[in-house]
DNA sequence: GCTATAATTAACTAAGTAGTTAATTAACTA
DNA sequence: TAGTTAATTAACTACTTAGTTAATTATAGC
């Protein structure tokens, strides 16, 4: 048995599962729905499998009405994974600052029109 | 071959490598300072393996240093993965209002001191 | 050159994952 | 009740992952 968290991510670690909640963000959607997209690479029951891990992993809710599986997404896993991340905003706002500051001394501030010969002012 | 958010989410799926990025979010680090807390549960071969997948995840750059290999975070892929999260903060944020909405039909706002009673006043 | 330390590589195993096809369940419809 | 649609379950296969132990590489220091 995996952490929560742990299962959150690796949910997320697959393109069609992605895909799925994408589809999901625009509103609920049955199991065909969601298949869709994906029957020319891969069959019906793999589409229940991938969704039976984002249910698993609390990425999605099932319910039932008629013969139909309406989903929907469900926000609380999507914010603890990024709960987590976001203790590590630093590291990424301190590489993108890196960045710019190194733009900065290759290509000045301000160089005029476009940046050709922007150098010479240097 | 995984495409790079793949990648990303399944390096971050596994609780040994998320200890061992909180562990390097403090400051760089060898391979023995980040296995010491997982010997008696792993291999040094073990590690070097959690390294590798933190290391082709673009999650952590490792340099060499004699015979050392001092490892440091390496914010981009943690920021291409919280951009993607980014777009689904509107269902986290809604559920929470939900919620929040919910409390509030159960606990009255500002209820005095304490919430004992609370209800009495509803 | 010898020895200790740091880390990796090789070869292997057990368990988990992603897919398949065929069969089954469940609900609606004529 | 027979047929159709929606979806799942079962049984299986191929591949990947996470770990192991034993051997190897590379550097430092005496």
């Amino acid at each position: 048995m995996q952490d929560t968290l742990s299962q959150t991510f690796s949910a997320l670690a697959d393109p069609t599962r992605r895909a799925m909640l994408a589809k999901l963000s625009k509103g609920e959607a049955n199991v065909s729905d969601l298949a869709k997209p994906f029957l020319k690479e891969m069959s019906l029951p793999a589409i229940t499998k991938h969704l039976k891990v984002l249910e698993k992993a609390g990425l999605i809710t099932k319910t039932r009405s008629a013969q139909w599986r309406p989903c929907k997404i469900n926000g609380i896993a999507l914010k603890n994974a990024a709960d987590w991340m976001e203790q590590y905003r630093v590291f990424w706002e301190e590489s993108f600052d890196r960045l710019e500051a190194y733009l900065k001394t290759v290509v000045p501030r301000k160089p005029g029109k476009g940046t050709k010969n922007a150098r010479k002012k240097i």
